[in-house]
DNA sequence: CGGGACTTTGAAACTTCTCAAACTAAGTGG
DNA sequence: CCACTTAGTTTGAGAAGTTTCAAAGTCCCG
């Protein structure tokens, strides 16, 4: 249950989604989006919740200084975009397609219609919620960490464990960043740059190898943990 | 709307919780907390959820490096601790009294009997854990932000909006600390001395001034928020 | 009045960011 | 299929800002 706190994508696919999808699904409309599309902006009022098919879909937002902070990077199978449904305010972020997604949606007055004739659902609902709250709080200890090292450390150990569904403790020591490596220094609260440099000390310490264009392979996962001091 | 966004201290008081704590009321067991005493611990397993009635209680966590990062601070009228309850994980972080409370607890089977007797309370809880949430995805934005002067601003900011209750914007331009300078550099991710430097700064430019140990006059409401830059 | 806790001030060290430029990879069009 | 263009990554050097550490100052309470 450690290991699962720090998944660095949302893994939603375990499920808990499940039930609710089914029941949800005859409702749902599909919808395509390419990179860059918005599916709302900071500010928006929320009239409809979305369900990832496939894809990848980054929750952001702007900073005073002009720049971005990624709050939550979705992948498939996950739920999002009822939290304003419940404290009736509108979105405190953006929400942009970072890769081709196909997406479901629903109506906020369908969804209600459904929550009420199966109330039992909202214990689901409220499972997914407290699941992001717990992402959101682990965040903030993360950010705060002053060593860049150790949050580029996080962020690859929970690659790891996210591949591995955070569960499964196998032999593959191979990650893939299915983003591109500003999209992840942006998460991790850093530039391209600092994120590149620390990358190639954990290279040059012989920790990591980079094996692909987007692919690691963990080479001593243990002083990984070490130096990102969470697990 | 736009103006609750950034309360500082979590207001829950104004309607939210009191249909929940009458229903609960005759199941709490009261129990007075000094300062320094804490709720729970890092990992622990929820068995109770808790009601502030008086004093204040901090939610942080311990970073690799050994400092400490505030992630909320609760006052009176507040319910917290049930996170655990819906996603059957562990506490993610340290609940300490920072000021004498007086706090009731409620246990986890008798709330799960309550709930289960009252349906429609679990929407309100999910309010509340809406609510949580949003506070901690604003908290990422701001964390981000490497600025720390808008940060400082940004919390006077919102402790003046809190104190007006989020929602009348009154003449009343006194703000009142509540907790050791000290408590709020780190809850804003800062240290003492950049908090007190940025202070000193938004004193010699007139903005505020300072009127009591730790009370402030605002001086200049409209260029406080350009600097926090969030209104 | 004295002691302890907290805050402020100062100076130096450290780290990241910024900016600029070189480099790489990939995709496009001729 | 190659040259060109563009997007993204890496590298370097410098600037900027916060942290750190140390010390002085302030306030409150016994």
């Amino acid at each position: 249950m450690i290991i699962e706190k720090k998944c660095f994508i949302d893994n939603q696919n375990r499920g808990i989604t499940t039930d609710l999808i089914k029941l949800l699904a005859p409702y749902f409309k599909h919808h395509k989006y390419k990179a860059k599309e918005h599916l709302w902006y900071d500010g928006d009022n929320a009239n409809k919740m979305f369900f990832i098919n496939s894809g990848i879909v980054k929750i952001y937002d702007i900073l005073e200084d002009g720049n971005t902070i990624t709050i939550y990077i979705f992948e498939k199978n996950t739920l999002f975009g009822f939290m304003p449904f419940f404290d009736e305010e509108p979105y405190p972020a953006y929400a942009e397609v970072v890769k081709e997604s196909d997406i479901s949606t629903i109506d906020r007055a369908t969804f209600n219609k459904i929550i009420k004739e199966n109330p039992e659902l909202s214990l689901k609902l409220m499972k997914i919620l407290s699941k992001r709250l717990r992402d959101a709080m682990i965040k903030i200890s993360e950010n705060n960490n002053k060593d860049t090292l150790s949050r580029v450390a996080s962020m690859l150990v929970s690659i790891y464990f996210t591949h591995n569904n955070c569960y499964t403790e196998n032999q593959n020591y191979t990650i893939e960043m299915k983003l591109p490596s500003y999209e992840i220094a942006n998460y991790i609260g850093v530039t391209p740059e600092t994120l590149s440099r620390n990358i190639k000390h954990l290279s040059e310490k012989k920790i990591i190898e980079k094996i692909g264009k987007r692919s690691y392979k963990i080479l001593d996962l243990e002083q990984l943990k070490e130096i990102s001091s969470i697990y």
